[in-house]
DNA sequence: ATAATTGCAAAGGATTTGCACGAGT
DNA sequence: ACTCGTGCAAATCCTTTGCAATTAT
């Protein structure tokens, strides 16, 4: 298999622990798994299936929709990206960096998404689960509202 | 219109309460409206547009998918009913409570729902958003785990 | 060689919508 | 009377799956 794509550095990286992982469960490396991965990798995250079909078919016009939600599901059982479901629409995704957690703000009026991280939050989420004796695997915490640019 | 069912004392509260902004609206008063309706004041909430259908049916065979869809519009923009988003799967709805707000602890096994509700997480939340100059409207906070009965 | 992967189209689940008929005001 | 609501089936959106052909190991 020859890769046509030329990536950078981090992406190349993280191109790595894919491939790591792919032989690891005894899966194969292809074409279109390097191709979808660095469109997530490059990417500045957020983006759905569609938006990454769409890229991902600017360089290679053969992909199909199932390669990409099967690649999705590679990268998302491999714990390399995180799969967000904001209000209802398209599942969104971007790469989970180096045990770095973060929630959301997103604007309802421009679409606009910031991150961000509070460890009082977190704490207190504990707390509130410890109450309730529940052991907690994962959270999501989104707040929805608008942005500076949007409520003026 | 004749009302089939016969409601519990709360119950007629709130359906009177959409009554009212069905007027306010031009909207009519429909049998069916009332049975779902009912369903969802009646139970115990976080039910899904399914299961409203198959309780209404049994006291209206006749009744279809899009008048509960449709009803749960009704009610979901009247404000009376908020509708949430576990997961992915359907969306679930509940009763919303006179100004009180509640987030969720999800039992990823067993599907149990607990409900829980902390000034103090709420006040963190508003100073995140107010640092990224954010109005918020509405906000979703849920952590997904393993309840007592299901982590031993 | 063997087993996994691909692309396509068909199937799926959840929700919405067009339409002719029926019911509330 | 007039307008809105209903039920059905078809349509939509997002995602998964079956399958025959292709490719990585």
């Amino acid at each position: 298999m020859d890769r046509k794509i030329v990536p950078k550095k981090e992406t190349r990286k993280l191109l790595d622990k894919m491939s790591e992982y792919l032989v690891s469960k005894g899966l194969k490396s292809t074409k279109q798994r390097d191709l979808i991965a660095t469109v997530i990798f490059e990417s500045k995250g957020h983006l759905d299936a569609e938006a990454l079909y769409q890229a991902a078919r600017k360089q290679d016009p053969k992909v199909g929709h199932s390669t990409v939600y099967r690649t999705l599901r590679v990268l998302r059982d491999s714990g390399m990206v995180s799969e967000r479901h904001f209000g209802d629409g398209p599942a969104r995704y971007e790469v989970s960096r180096e045990g770095e957690h973060h929630d959301h703000l997103i604007c309802v009026k421009c679409g606009k998404i910031v991150e961000f991280e509070n460890e009082e939050i977190e704490r207190l989420q504990e707390a509130v689960a410890a109450k309730q004796k529940f052991v907690i695997l994962h959270h999501r915490h989104e707040m929805y509202g608008h942005c500076a640019g949007c409520s003026k």
